[in-house]
RNA sequence: GCGCCUCUAGCUCAACGGCAGAGCAACGGACUCUUAAUCCGCAGGUUCUGGGUUCAAAUCCCAGGAGGCGCACCA
């Protein structure tokens, strides 16, 4: 490959010896599988009552990596890692064959190893061993045994070796793992269904965002990556599907930054014959179920500060928040002109272009949204920057949707649908009108959506869940490629530009 | 897109205009209860890349690359 000269002074497969010099087995030598009867984990919680210097008679056989060594002459003590934990291997001259070659292992090895259980005279549980097999050469180290590595290029280009060398990266997937069973089987017991839909999209429809582009041949048309599944789950709505979710991959082609990844995972669910009161409460429900479940509290630290997480959580209005920040009256109603005077005022540039709920919003996120800890609900959005939720059923220029405050980030967003085809049409229509004026995040009008919705979507409600973010507060980290395990990146220096490979080459 | 900062051995870091170094890893050796074991030895470099200034550049300047943070945009 023409990138191979760059890549060389990385495969330094010299700077440790080969295989073959070591007279250890070769790559294709060793097994294809191994026989593991238990587990790091397993083999500590079940024998805990073992006193130091005892045998048990049992045997067991485990299997993982190397991840300390401790030659001791004609004894040996070694730390082998598998995904539950560490057991010490301990091996002896008497009882272990081939004790010199397993002594020439190196860090990051895999191995599999079966003998007696037994604490050692210093009290470490440990596996006698009796036999010992290669299972894999790490021809790479995994750097500073003790410090692992640091380097966040290196932590989030080869996340493989960040999670092997540094065990905090390990527990923070962990955790978002176990946060996405717990939300499905919360939701499972609710009644809900889990549903996939596409991800390739004709019209990209469902939130204000730029999408990334790309074709298909066959049909020779160009599609677009989902920015939202939205508007598909509605159509399942509209089909009967009452209560329905979807955590899957959305794609926004914006910026990058600590709290943006091109691609982020989000959870979607609506729920028909309810409104966003309702949306609230399942939203306070199920992210403080999830703090009990995985931190054991409610009240949780993040970046320094104290998170009450219980419900209920405060409700607020947009617009008494900023009233508030600004002390005059910040609602629509004041007028346009008496809303763009206040915003300058406070040191924001309006256009135009803007509406006086666009200005409000503008407001809002500037003059409120950095301050908000939360967590929060804010309520009660301008009907001009929200073309898929239903008007307020007493407020004439709002909608029923809120945006849920959580670490002083947004969190969620959800309302009680927009039901009605003609309104929607309407909405539709002033958001192209923006699009023509130069907005590229504005929505096109999506024909299949308005018929479904011709044929009668029931009062609904939408919500919509950033997993990365939520899994973020949970985690305690401040940065979204922290729990990304393959964060989006720029190809390093020696990758080719392109693949190689034609579109028309590839087969099906 | 703009601003600031970073880039030195496989990893973590020194050296900050004057001979490129340490710890860990790797490699060779000693050691029968270790816990980042310890000890002895050996080896390891395009100092991100390309220019420039200088007697002399890892160090100063310019351009480029990658990354981080902030701003903008956004969720």
């Amino acid at each position: 490959m023409a990138y191979a000269s760059r890549a060389a002074p990385h495969l330094r497969a010299e700077c440790r010896s080969s295989v073959t010099d070591t007279g250890l087995p070769s790559g294709p030598a060793v097994p294809y599988s191994f026989a593991r009867t238990a587990t790091a984990s397993e083999l500590a919680a079940g024998y805990e009552q073992v006193a130091a210097g005892e045998g048990t008679g049992e045997e067991v056989s485990v299997a993982g990596r190397l991840m300390l060594i401790r030659r001791q002459g004609r004894l040996l003590f070694a730390t082998l890692r598998d995904s539950t934990g560490t057991i010490q291997l301990f091996a002896t001259s008497d009882r272990t064959p081939e004790l010199a070659s397993l002594a020439r292992l190196s860090l990051g090895d895999w191995v599999g190893a079966t003998g007696e259980i037994v604490r050692t005279k210093r009290g470490e549980l440990s596996v006698l061993v009796s036999s010992w097999v290669l299972l894999a050469r790490a021809r790479r180290g995994f750097g500073d045994k003790w410090r692992g590595i640091s380097d966040v290029e290196t932590r989030y280009r080869q996340r493989e070796a960040d999670l092997w060398a540094n065990p905090s990266t390990r527990s923070v997937f962990v955790l978002r793992s176990k946060m996405i069973s717990l939300i499905r089987s919360w939701l499972e017991e609710r009644g809900f269904m889990e549903v996939e839909t596409p991800v390739l999209h004709a019209v990209a429809g469902g939130a204000l965002a730029r999408p990334f582009r790309t074709h298909h041949n066959a049909l020779d048309q160009d599609f677009y990556l989902r920015i939202a599944p939205e508007l598909f789950l509605k159509r399942l709505v509209v089909g009967g599907f009452e209560k329905v979710y979807e955590i899957g991959r959305v794609f926004r082609n914006e910026g990058i930054s600590p709290r943006h990844n091109p691609e982020f995972t989000i959870l979607e669910l609506y729920e028909a014959y309810a409104d966003y009161h309702e949306a609230m409460a399942l939203t306070e429900d199920l992210v403080s179920y999830l703090a009990v479940s995985i931190r054991g509290t409610a009240t949780i630290a993040y970046d320094g500060r104290e998170l009450d997480l219980s419900p209920p959580w405060r409700r607020a209005t947009m617009v008494d928040l900023v009233s508030e920040r600004v002390g005059e009256d910040a609602s629509l109603e004041v007028g346009r002109d008496a809303l763009s005077l206040m915003a300058s005022r406070n040191g924001i540039e309006v256009l135009g272009s803007w509406g006086p709920g666009k200005i409000l919003l503008e407001c809002y996120e500037k003059l409120v949204e950095p301050g908000l800890w939360g967590p929060v609900f804010v309520c009660d959005y301008p009907l001009e920057v929200s073309p898929l939720a239903r008007a307020h059923r007493s407020r004439s220029g709002y909608v029923e949707r809120f945006e849920a405050v959580v670490a002083g980030r947004e969190l969620a967003n959800a309302f009680s649908e927009l039901v009605d085809p003609d309104d929607q049409r309407e909405r539709f229509e002033a958001q192209l009108a923006e699009r023509l004026s130069g907005d590229e995040e504005a929505m096109a009008v999506d024909e299949e959506y308005l018929r479904a919705l011709e044929h009668g979507l029931p009062p609904t409600a939408g919500l919509g869940i950033g997993i990365d973010r939520l899994a973020m507060i949970l985690a305690g980290v401040s940065n979204i490629r922290e729990v990304v395990l393959f964060p989006t990146l720029r190809p390093s220096a020696g990758m080719p530009a392109q693949d190689v490979v034609s579109s028309e080459d590839v087969g099906d």
